[in-house]
DNA sequence: CCCGTAACGTGACCGCCATCACAGAATTCC
DNA sequence: GGAATTCTGTGATGGCGGTCACGTTACGGG
């Protein structure tokens, strides 16, 4: 169990302000489940509220720091994390040290759900880039949290179908590409979906480094390198610091075709 | 709608022998869920009877020839199919018409589950390669089943998670390999995980071409070739027909590493 | 502010494997 | 049983990208 983990104090009466949530319990911004912003368009929307109730008994808090790892690939499962704050990278690693990072998780997501409704070992390892605050079940109490609670173990479900869909569209960008330039403009597309298009260009911040971006995209960090100074050169993109501005989106999918 | 569906006829009475369901009902094999062999060790396994009972009124049974496709890539989700015999190859298709498949399902396994859960198309195609009989399941009837049978819920969630877990596996031969023979060993040491060893060698029986094991590893036909040939010649394995015997694990194994 | 470390940029090399092209073998199908 | 189609085997070729090597820039902490 990583160092660092704290139990949350259980709210005992009335319903606190963020602005009073940080020195009286010695924890930042870590609050109960039922006042968390991600509660309600995340895995345990609109649940009854005695199952809410139940839930809060099962949870535990923690802030984890950045480089410290939730879990790790091949561990027995312990429980799942319900990511409150921060970011967190999903990988695995072959016996030469060579990692592969399957997606970064944002606030909201629930992690180390597969392996703890299934029994089998953690398949990936979960390290924190971004310090990370996130609500702790152990499996025992989730399990029988889903087995009293059948809406939720039906959440559960839906959270794990779009955990696979990305799963797929992942090994779609590995396995079906022909080059490393597609890879990455696959990789890159897929970053703008959730982002507006304004005034014919796209603007996001990548936070991640040249080497985590090839590890994602199964290429090497050279070739990464060289291929975005490639689009750069070509016009298609322009990076400022950690904020990246896609240009020319059109020329990026063209790219795909063939 | 794929052509050839046709409905069950709902069980009227005793439980039949499997020697009497051919001809009086005009269908070959298919028979009602609850005396399905692969019932009690797939999904909906240990169910109140209750549960059972509707389960048996929402299903429609069909058979499909080598060659038809449950459902296609794209498509919205129509519901389940639970596969009670022959085998399905689950693949995606890029914009230029280069394929990756994901896996090979065999009888008892659900399809379209993902997409069924959450909504969003179905990410893949399942087509027969082994003619195969299907259950289907309306994706309504199916979500009021599982809101209404919440530990039918759970294993649905279950199954997720497993079907998690092989795209992970999948995801790291394709993408933690430094050679196409490191694919394809981990590709064939794979295959071996549910067969047997004995007398020091692995029989197993393999119905892919090398087309569509080159598909499944991500790379080209002619390599998948090579490589075969290049194993055979250093007794790795052997070949008869459509049976495939491993007979040194231990190399393959140790071409894993580097 | 300066230093140490991490991240980025770039050149040279060269091996692997995708691709093309075609020839046999083994099927399936009339 | 012969024709057509699909599958397997093999050579030649060329380019992509992994790897090594090193220089430069950015950043963060004492």
């Amino acid at each position: 169990m990583p160092s660092g983990f704290r139990f949350v104090a259980h709210r005992e009466g009335g319903i606190l302000r963020d602005s009073e949530m940080r020195a009286p319990y010695g924890l930042e911004i870590i609050e109960s489940c039922l006042s968390c912003p991600h509660r309600e368009d995340r895995l345990f929307c609109n649940l009854p509220p005695a199952a809410l109730q139940r839930l809060e008994t099962i949870t535990s808090a923690a802030a984890y720091p950045k480089g410290a790892t939730l879990f790790v690939e091949g561990q027995s499962p312990r429980g799942v994390f319900v990511l409150c704050s921060g970011r967190v990278k999903l990988s695995t690693t072959s016996a030469d040290g060579k990692t592969l990072i399957l997606r970064i998780a944002d606030a909201g997501e629930v992690l180390g759900l597969p392996g703890t409704v299934t029994g089998k070992d953690y398949e990936l390892t979960a390290e924190v880039i971004e310090t990370a605050q996130a609500n702790f079940i152990s499996r025992t109490d989730f399990l029988s949290f889903l087995r009293e609670h059948g809406e939720a173990a039906l959440r559960v479900a839906q959270q794990l179908g779009e955990t696979y869909h990305s799963a797929i569209a992942e090994m779609r960008t590995i396995g079906l590409s022909h080059s490393a330039g597609e890879k990455l403009a696959r990789f890159l597309l897929d970053l703008c979906e959730n982002h507006p298009e304004e005034g014919g260009e796209i603007k996001l911040t990548l936070t991640l480094t040249h080497e985590e971006i090839a590890q994602t995209i199964g290429a090497s960090r050279e070739t990464v390198t060289r291929i975005f100074s490639d689009f750069k050169k070509r016009q298609f993109l322009q990076v400022r610091g950690s904020t990246l501005i896609i240009k020319k989106k059109a020329e990026l999918e063209h790219l795909l075709g063939a």
